[in-house]
DNA sequence: TTGTATGCGTTATCAA
DNA sequence: TTGATAACGCATACAA
């Protein structure tokens, strides 16, 4: 390579990198060979010799949530922002697997690790990356060794329950399998709405799991009961529950979405936007989160892991107005105004 | 490292990889002192050593399509066989990224590069990889230079087509936006099984796009005709398309799915799996496309790249059937008997 | 401004 | 069976 240039390595070197000054014909030879050779860069000599790495690695528990998709973006672009590449590693569910994805990318050396691990076990997965710096990605509970970044779904079943209220609804039903830590933070949301205004009736629908099956038991539930003891307002812990809900609803009764009933659901995943009746719904933060958790590391990456101090980011999420809450007049994302807590 | 242990770099290197033979003794010293620096070997050094990667790269164009995700899981079981890891890069259609990424890989000097690109301008992507194996996945065309695996959407259609005609249905419509050329080919294989078949009648419907909304125009249109000019068979050319159409039907009209309308969309979406009416389809053969994909890469580096003789592997979609084609009787994935062309 | 030498962590070869 | 040493392709510091 250098010797097709007929120059020195070091300088290849320093036109490759613009370290030193070089002259104007020195890198046009330079540049001639790499056209001619094909040359590219050597990414494991380079992050070597360097002692570090430009690529971030991204170890997602389930990439078939859209969810989780937009985090990636967020820190993608992010990255992009620093010269950083994002790289993805799917776990699908399996701890096994994010235990050889976290191993991997610390045997890359990469610059950093975003890790989306399941809520129950991943409570030491950070600790296999021996000196690279790592960030847990929409993992709730305590984390005074790692940073992390988490939606606030207390403010979200907050923001969903205060929607209806104030569009008149007097009796909430909130379905959801309160097993789930953030289904249990959106209940706490919605509690505390329903608190705040006085002649608000609130029920809870425990469900098995979060699934478009489990929101048509709930809406066969809803659509069987007598006008007087049905809810005028659904708060459904997830879109696909949603989904359900208003399946059934629309299918096997003759309730209107949303005169009769007003539905709405939470994450806004791509499965609720192109249903019968478009939901309204709470939009998980995803891309900020995404943004966040790129901060947090950059910052570690600066600092240096030592004298580093871990913390933990909230980010907001924001009402979505569909036709499934309100008509057709005024339907949009809502403006962000009412503050979190 | 070697120091801790006590012994020479050359006999961690070997009980490491297990390459010479090693007394107990020394290898119990050499992993108590991994054990006690928390040692992990570096990959960049061990690549750049050995000259070859254990990690495969898949550039994919779009991650929010859970069969580009099939393909993903496919190839990373087949890859993981051979102790391969399989990294991958969301390009989210934008032509630009795809090229960063695959340099990036090719910079990394992964062991080979899988490509899921946009079906208008990947024809010479591949030629970036100086060096490194490339399969294209899902990528229609003549590629001689590369090797390919695409799915037989003539046979889906086929199979999606005979399936309608085997129920009775004698007027079929086909709806797609036949711009595309897998829809193009879907329709192809429609009109073999319409061809083969006397008497049954062939529609098609133009549509802008293959979502949702697109499909609901289509319904529309199909519930407004009069019982004799309406089809019994409606084949949608995706999955978001027919649970449009199904949307529409189901809302707009009386008519029953499928006792007066049989419908079938195409791909086997999550999206579809959720449908008020359980959506038949034609499952696309992603898995099987991903396994094939790392399979050729690998022959490609056991040959060497220069000697390697590229060709292109196609895979068979299965009929998937559901309520909206047939009463309860009989769901389920049907036989694959039908054989291809 | 350019060339030279050293080292990054590992494998692989050969000598001990 | 083990130890020493030369690559691997690059950055970097220093000499020319």
């Amino acid at each position: 390579m250098a010797r097709e240039a007929g120059v020195s390595i070091g300088t290849v070197s320093n036109v490759l990198n613009g370290t030193a000054r070089v002259t104007e014909a020195t890198r046009a030879k330079v540049e001639m060979a790499i056209g001619r050779l094909g040359f590219v860069r050597n990414a494991s000599a380079w992050s070597l010799a360097a002692g570090r790495s430009s690529t971030l690695g991204f170890v997602i528990i389930d990439l078939s949530n859209s969810y989780f998709l937009d985090i990636a973006r967020g820190a993608e672009r992010e990255a992009g922002k620093t010269g950083l590449n994002l790289l993805l590693a799917n776990s699908d569910l399996s701890e096994s697997k994010q235990r050889t994805y976290v191993d991997l990318f610390v045997e890359e050396r990469v610059a950093g690790i975003l890790i989306a691990a399941n809520h129950g076990s991943d409570q030491r997965l950070h600790k296999s990356a021996r000196g690279v710096p790592v960030v847990m990605v929409d993992a709730p509970g305590d984390h005074t060794d790692v940073c992390s970044v988490v939606p606030d779904n207390i403010h979200g079943g907050y923001l969903a329950a205060m929607h209806l209220i104030e569009h008149g609804r007097r009796h909430l039903l909130f379905a959801g399998a309160t097993a789930l830590v953030p289904v249990r933070d959106r209940l706490t949301g919605v509690e505390r709405a329903v608190a705040e205004n006085p002649g608000v009736v609130l029920e809870v629908e425990q469900t098995r799991d979060v699934q478009v099956e489990d929101g048509r038991r709930v809406g066969d539930d809803v659509a069987l009961r007598r006008t007087a003891e049905r809810p005028d307002g659904v708060i459904a812990a997830a879109d696909l529950l949603a989904l359900g809900v208003l399946q059934s609803v629309l299918l096997s009764s003759s309730l209107r979405v949303p005169e009769d009933l007003a539905l709405i659901g939470y994450d806004d995943n791509r499965a609720a936007w192109d249903s019968a009746v478009p939901l309204s719904t709470v939009r998980q933060p995803g891309e900020e989160i995404g943004l966040e958790a790129v901060r947090l590391l950059l910052e570690e990456l600066e600092t240096g892991t030592e004298s580093h101090q871990h913390r933990m980011v909230t980010c907001e999420p924001a009402l979505v107005v569909r036709a499934s809450t309100i008509g057709q007049e005024g339907a949009g994302i809502a403006s962000t105004s009412l503050a979190p807590r």
